[in-house]
DNA sequence: TGATTATATAAGTGAATGCGTATATATTGA
DNA sequence: TCAATATATACGCATTCACTTATATAATCA
């Protein structure tokens, strides 16, 4: 049985890696693909897409297809104490706004 | 150079573990000494020993000794996102409470 | 249809980690 | 000072986990 303490220490731990939280920062400013992420964290596309499907799993995120782009963004408005955090997160917005955007 | 980002990680990763988490509720009721906890979790005490020196290392924390006991109590009035993860752990006051009490 | 781009999955590897057993340190009280 | 109790540390082991390389799947476009 499942217990929500179990539940939580789940979703703490995918948080507490910091490739994943540095993409959730991310995910904060914006909807990002995939290409977008690997860009914007210098390291290998498998790994995010790694990462990616286990946020997914703990429904922190959720994705969208736009033609061969996946789109990911943060699905949060349930967890509240996942919003706190977020708050808490330093904004990358300027490193966001610098992308590329061949995405289109 | 420890980025912020880097250092919430590291805090969230620590309560990402379901035995310091549950540590984290029982001390969220009252202080509580080594012994106490080892009761209330049915473990070895050297495992819970190692994972408040861990707790206490990241300032989740802190001990003060009464005679032969150590006391626990957390410290998160100056971080706000944990007291917000403590607001939303379930409360374990019935199972404190129950304490034999033998540490005094 | 074939080439290109985007993303996902598989498999392997090295490092981190949780926990047990054994032992050390510290405090109390007879 | 010695025994008992409380806590911390050392060490080993099994598991988890993040990451890499290689490959598979999917969508677009010529």
């Amino acid at each position: 049985m499942e217990q929500p303490i179990d539940d939580m220490a789940e979703r703490l731990k995918l948080l507490g890696d910091k490739t994943r939280l540095t993409i959730v920062a991310y995910l904060k400013e914006r909807a990002l693909c995939v290409c977008d992420i690997v860009e914007l964290m210098h390291t290998s596309q498998p790994n995010i897409s790694q990462h990616l499907r286990k946020l997914k799993a703990a429904g922190i995120v959720n994705e969208t297809r736009k033609g061969q782009w996946i789109y990911y963004s943060l699905t949060v408005d349930d967890k509240p104490y996942i919003q706190e955090i977020l708050r808490h997160l330093p904004s990358l917005k300027e490193q966001v706004d610098q992308l590329k955007n061949t995405c289109d």
